[in-house]
DNA sequence: ATTTCACTTAAGTAGAACTTATCTGAATGT
DNA sequence: ACATTCAGATAAGTTCTACTTAAGTGAAAT
């Protein structure tokens, strides 16, 4: 009836036989005969001096001190089995999570992806493209791309793009599209992903910033900004592009930017992972890689005309 | 790397060592050797595939991965090791804990502890008196006994002493007090620790009970009701009495209740455990005695006019 | 230069934990 | 009514974990 803590083995084994509520089911979960299984509990109940479970015919229940035991033996083997699996995720310096919203996974990720593994051979990336914040402990994520104006408070942040958009379409449709008044009878893409950002910089801000009123009504809606710039591609319309999605693109001249006015707010993509975590291999390498990448579209069109969309709010 | 959790020994080890922050000192909280620990460090690090400590000169300090393991293995063993006592508490029926405010225990409890002990000698009785709320499960308390009207919600309850109160003195002093208005000139002795009661239960609800008007102001107060009720044992003056803390003496003839009106209010005493732990035996065994206690006291003098202190309430 | 301190390493050992095999006793099924 | 089955208990023997003592290492303190 020792106060100190029992032998551990035998606590786990109590602690899957209650949970299983079955002897062998335990032993099955445990990789150990029923046989086992059943002295385990047996040395638990000596040490404790009274009996744990009560043997029925075909089954068996738990006394009260059984009772008393289990949630909080639940509990603790919950936490050492949740601090294992966070020391292994840190200790593997070979594998790479990483979340992003879906647009910047397709547009930007994804097509420069294979740069990066080349460069890292050793480093396996994962991915997962959700809009859904994530928590880095619970889903064992390393490193998040996180666009808007967070303030990342007691994780490591860095902003990774300056963004901006711009009126963007096919050289084709461009042709057609001598100047910004043209816009306006012309197909405009509207991207709903972003329209939480206040304020919002939307065709409305644009059309403000260039002098041009009100934007006209109507035309497709994407739920994803990445949808909304392949119907651009398609030649599909003309979409409010932003640079961290159209910079290949652009560069490869699928898309083109006649209008030089561009709209820039205070949400930016920024690289974020828990405060120290920038400091592991796989994942300092990942952010050197990502600046490296953006430091080449920061230089892009320098002198570009940007207007705040704060500036032109209704 | 394996998926499961590691050798929990090994484990224990790993959280002892990172907590002193020296092996050696790990060593000794575990009873064993400088060796030993460090082989079991050695054969966790193993299985995380990765050091869990970087070995300095003199020192030892935590890697990342150590850092990552840390607080969820403090947590998990402090989870186990509370489960353990929590069920060592259970699985022990020889000792019983209980709680009660330091009035009930001096003027109730204590005269009658002897009895129970006689009926009793294998249940060794611990008492912790004191008025704040004390947790059953933090505390590793088994019975409360709670004045007031909780309503003890996921508890177990009974209701043990249907409480009233009376003016109450000693015989001489009662000798000069024919009259409920003989009090207006008397010491009253006031007692605090029943003041959050609403309505209230004090002089002024039973001098408005008896017809008389205020009560007059002034005389000694008393943070606990014992100590009311010692001095007016000791000829102080008239204390208004509750019948749990004076039954004893109103037995003896220590204390007289020359007049009738008594106040009561919906606040009883209860006997109070963790659902389920009325079966454990010394529990049992504790409520059953209470019980027969105060069925004797619900038996006295039951004619005396109860007014509800709710309706002279202000 | 010597001592000391904290951890490591080596070799050997006690005992915990596991195995296979057999046993018990009640519910199930025909 | 009887054999079957199922869940757990027990016995005996084995493997291997966890521990011990004793010697070793290397940097810091004296």
């Amino acid at each position: 009836m020792s106060d100190r803590l029992p032998p551990l083995t035998a606590l786990r084994a109590f602690e899957a036989a209650a949970r299983h509520m079955s002897f062998a089911g335990a032993a099955g979960e445990l990789n150990v005969t029923p046989a086992a299984l059943s002295f385990q509990i047996k040395s638990l109940e000596e040490h404790l001096g009274h009996p744990l479970f009560r043997r029925l015919n075909r089954a068996v229940e738990l006394t009260e001190a059984g009772r008393a035991l289990l949630p909080g033996a639940t509990e603790g083997f919950g936490a050492l089995a949740q601090a294992w699996r966070a020391a292994r995720r840190v200790a593997d310096t070979k594998t790479l999570t990483v979340t992003a919203g879906p647009a910047f996974t397709a547009k930007w990720l994804a097509p420069r992806l294979f740069g990066f593994a080349q460069a890292h051979p050793g480093i396996e990336l994962r991915f997962s493209a959700t809009l859904r914040l994530l928590d880095f402990d619970r889903d064992e994520i390393d490193v998040a791309i996180r666009f808007g104006k967070g303030d990342d408070e007691g994780l490591f942040s860095r902003t990774i793009i300056d963004e901006w958009m711009t009126p963007m379409m096919t050289p084709e449709l461009a042709r057609k599209m001598r100047t910004p008044e043209d816009l306006k009878s012309a197909v405009l893409l509207h991207q709903d992903d972003t329209a939480w950002l206040t304020p919002p910089a939307d065709w409305g801000a644009w059309f403000r910033a260039a002098g041009l009123g009100e934007a006209p009504k109507g035309g497709p809606r994407f739920s994803q900004a990445d949808h909304a710039v392949d119907a651009a591609l398609a030649g599909g319309g003309v979409v409010l592009g932003r640079l961290s999605l159209t910079y290949g693109a652009l560069q490869d001249g699928a898309l083109v930017a006649p209008f030089p006015l561009a709209l820039t707010t205070d949400a930016h993509y920024r690289f974020v992972c828990p405060e120290g975590a920038e400091s592991r291999p796989q994942v300092a390498a990942f952010l050197d890689w990502i600046l490296e990448q953006t430091a080449e579209m920061a230089d892009y069109d320098p002198d570009r005309p940007v207007i705040d969309a704060a500036d032109v709010a209704q």
